[in-house]
RNA sequence: GUCCCGUUCGUCUAGAGGCCUAGGACAUCGCCCUUUCACGGCGACGACAGGGGUUCGACUCCCCUACGGGACGCCA
């Protein structure tokens, strides 16, 4: 048997990290067994449903590479099929048209508050005849007593009796089908094997079960991932605290860092913090998926992708750099070769935000010198070191890095001094202060021109202290 | 309120009755490396929600309580 998984998001909103797991979670497993997978867009609910929704939710799984071999499918497209679905639901008894008000309804689960019981519809019209002219909605009859047991491939073994689950709406007044009814006739029609969803959907599952029974259709296999929380404990939602995975691109992150965080939110595989998407999708499986929400936690996030950053190919990283360089208002083919800056500079960054402000100042003039590191590099002596520096390098021929070494190196000699009163208010003096690499390979990229013009600017700086 | 699900360091997690003096990672704090900042290395801090059982022995199994989450829509 083929194994076949899905994604089925309603297009209220953009894709946020916990819709992006839970499809990450259903790619690896599809992909894992050489299965299907399939994207399923839920808009059945005409009112919140929006097409800009459905293009950020792809937007965020194309930029994830959270590619499906099948879809999408729209449920608007399909109400043809749940009508006639629904149809021989009616035609067998298994579902009865219910004429009950808004009125009644809001009264009726009142009281049953009031009781402390949970509110329920009362079966008031399952044997009653009700005139199909007359305005109503279709029902399913769900079973009245027994229980549903739901072999859950993440939650084992939960079962639900009948008593406590009531006649669900499956077709509206206005004649569209429900979630309910949908999700039931798309996973059977499209041959979802497993189904991969948040837990918040754990509580419906016996409703579908009994829905699939009544049809006589075979009964996918679950797995109910739980969900992430925010900061605050409480759930994150698309109204709360979460924010769309395209948010994680503005904000410099890489997208298998992303994903690498986001499998190992409910997932482990023993102490394995790194893992490549080869390895993700060899390794995942669903019963070492927690039973427990977790918490996001950015700070993790950060250091994955500083991992991934310093490992990334620097051509690529080059490509998404310019970017936040040209949001500096840098024109990174002005200056050093971006990737040589890249690898002098990558493992000094979280982010590609922080990797294009710390490298800044290779490209263009900072705008003044840090205060902590100018009075510790600019003490007595800072401005003679500086002035042989800049003499001996101004007479360069050629410019290197192991030339610049030697310079360096001759002037600590000749003024009988320690390294590092050369080196530190060089290095101040051309970076501003900024986190940089080794001294040689900055002074070299930097370039001579401007190390010289910083140099003298420095000098100047110090002479007006 | 009712039903369902859950509860190991601040956070992500390892742990399938003795391997646990509860391991790893992020964060925090030290130290080392070092011309800055990082990276890296070493170390410190730090958790089995509480109470009952079961067992020779419970983080692991059962029950209760507490707390948290979810569901209870003509939303999905």
């Amino acid at each position: 048997m083929t194994i076949k998984t899905r994604f089925a998001p309603s297009p209220t909103g953009y894709l946020h990290v916990g819709g992006a797991r839970t499809a990450l979670f259903s790619w690896l497993y599809a992909r894992k067994h050489g299965g299907k997978f399939v994207l399923r867009i839920e808009d059945t609910d005409l009112e919140r449903s929006t097409q800009d929704s459905v293009n950020a939710i792809l937007e965020g799984m194309t930029w994830l590479g959270l590619e499906y071999d099948e879809g999408p499918f729209y449920q608007t497209h399909r109400f043809e099929r749940y009508n006639e679905v629904i149809g021989l639901l009616l035609d067998k008894g298994l579902a009865y048209r219910c004429s009950c008000s808004k009125e009644r309804l809001t009264g009726l689960r009142e009281q049953q508050m009031a009781n402390k019981e949970k509110p329920r519809y009362d079966g008031h019209c399952r044997d009653r005849d009700i005139n199909p002219d007359e305005p109503h909605v279709i029902r399913f009859r769900n079973p009245l007593d027994g229980d549903v047991e739901i072999g859950d491939l993440i939650r084992g073994r939960v079962v639900v009796a009948n008593s406590e689950l009531d006649d669900l709406v499956i077709r509206r007044t206005d004649g569209s089908p429900t979630y309910n009814l949908t999700v039931v006739v798309d996973d059977h029609d499209m041959g979802i094997t497993h189904v991969i969803r948040g837990d918040d959907h754990l509580n419906n599952t016996p409703r579908q079960i009994n829905m699939l029974n009544a049809l006589d259709w075979d009964v996918p296999h679950y797995a109910h991932v739980p969900m992430i929380l925010g900061d605050d404990g409480a759930r994150l939602s698309k109204r709360h605290g979460a924010v769309s995975v395209m948010q994680y691109l503005k904000d410099g992150f890489l997208p298998e860092a992303l994903l690498n965080y986001l499998v190992r939110l409910g997932w482990s595989h023993g102490d394995q913090e790194l893992f490549s998407l080869d390895e993700m999708i060899r390794l995942f499986d669903l019963d070492a998926v927690n039973r427990a929400p977790s918490t996001f936690n950015t700070e993790k996030l950060r250091w994955l992708n500083q991992q991934y950053l310093k490992s990334a190919d620097p051509d690529r990283v080059a490509h998404l750099l310019s970017s936040h360089l040209g949001d500096l208002g840098i024109d990174p083919t002005e200056g050093p070769e971006l990737t040589a800056v890249i690898e002098a500079q990558r493992e000094r960054a979280t982010t590609l935000i922080e990797l294009a402000e710390i490298s800044a100042f290779y490209y263009r003039e900072f705008d003044r010198f840090d205060e902590k590191a100018a009075k510790k590099a600019f003490k007595a002596g800072a401005a003679e070191a500086l002035q042989v520096v800049s003499e001996k390098l101004a007479a360069l021929a050629i410019w290197d890095r192991e030339t610049i070494h030697a310079v360096i190196e001759t002037t600590v000699k000749e003024l009988g001094v320690g390294f590092g009163k050369v080196a530190m208010p060089l290095r101040t003096a051309v970076t501003g202060g900024a986190p940089s690499p080794d001294l040689d390979l900055t002074v070299f990229l930097v370039g001579k021109e401007a190390t010289l013009r910083r140099i003298g600017r420095a000098i100047a700086h110090i002479g007006g202290n």
